[in-house]
DNA sequence: CGTACGATCTGCT
DNA sequence: GCAGATCGTACGA
C-alpha cells in the first residue's frame, strides 16, 4: 500500500516504467470521493525521439510543456476533442517522456465510477480505453501538470506482481502517422483473461 | 485569423 | 464494421 515517490518516475527507461506501471492502483480523490483502479493497459511515448510522442523533435507548445518538467506529474489534453487522456511525466526535468494510462480496473468508489460512467454495473468496457480511464476517475484536462505526490492523483503499489509472460507487448494504437515508430512495442496490457478475473473477483 | 485534425468512444448496421 | 460526434490545439497565412 505504498504510494510511488518521485524516485520511481525520474528513472530514465520509459518503456521499463511503462511496464512496471501494470498492477499499480491509480487513486484519485476529488471532492471527497476516493476512486482507484488497477492499472492494466499502459504506452510509453519516449520523448524527442519517438515519432508518435507529443514531443517529437523537440516540439513543446503550450499544452505539452509539463512533458519537459520533472518526472512525477501528470499530463492530460483533450483527444478528439472529447476525451480527456490520462499520462505520467517520466524522466528528470528537460527530458519529456510520458506513459499513457489506457485501462484499469475499477476498485475503489465503483458507485462513483458507475456514476460518472453513466452505467449499472462494472463491465469489462468500464475503462478500458483511455477516455473511459479518466471518466471513470474524474480526471480532466485542468488536471494537467499536478503533482503525483499530492493529494488529488497518485500511483500505489500494493504488492501485485505479474511475470513478463502475463504481460503482452505490442505496438500502440492510433499512431500510425508516426512510420517506423508506430511498430515499436511500447504498448503493454495485462492477459485478458487475468482481467476479467479481476473484474470478476472484485465485483462479487 | 482560418482551418484541419487527433495517443477515441459509442451506437447502429 | 463503420460513421458521426465534437472542440482545443497546432500551424500556416
Amino acid at each position: 500500500m505504498k504510494r510511488l515517490g518521485k524516485d520511481f518516475f525520474l528513472r530514465d527507461n520509459v518503456v521499463a516504467i511503462s511496464r512496471e506501471l501494470i498492477g499499480k492502483f491509480l487513486v484519485t480523490d476529488f471532492s471527497n470521493k476516493l476512486t482507484s483502479g488497477m492499472i492494466v493497459e499502459t504506452e510509453a511515448y519516449n520523448g524527442v525521439v519517438d515519432k508518435a510522442s507529443h514531443a517529437y523533435n523537440g516540439r513543446k507548445t503550450k499544452r505539452n510543456e509539463v512533458m519537459y518538467d520533472e518526472g512525477g506529474l501528470t499530463y492530460v489534453y483533450l483527444c478528439y476533442g472529447i476525451h480527456h487522456l490520462f499520462n505520467v511525466v517520466t524522466n528528470i526535468t528537460g527530458i519529456p517522456h510520458a506513459v499513457l494510462v489506457r485501462a484499469i480496473v475499477p476498485k475503489e468508489g465503483i458507485e462513483t465510477i458507475l456514476k460518472r460512467r453513466r452505467q449499472k454495473k462494472v463491465i469489462p468496457k468500464t475503462a478500458d480505453g483511455p477516455g473511459t480511464v479518466s471518466e471513470a476517475l474524474g480526471i480532466k484536462t485542468s488536471h494537467s501538470g499536478i503533482s503525483l505526490s499530492g493529494k488529488r492523483i497518485w500511483i500505489e503499489d500494493r504488492g501485485i506482481e505479474f511475470s513478463k509472460k502475463e504481460i503482452n507487448a505490442g505496438p500502440r494504437i492510433g499512431v500510425d502517422y508516426a512510420g517506423k515508430d508506430a511498430l515499436l512495442p511500447y504498448r503493454f496490457r495485462l492477459d485478458k483473461n487475468i482481467i476479467n478475473n479481476y473484474i470478476h473477483e472484485w465485483n462479487s
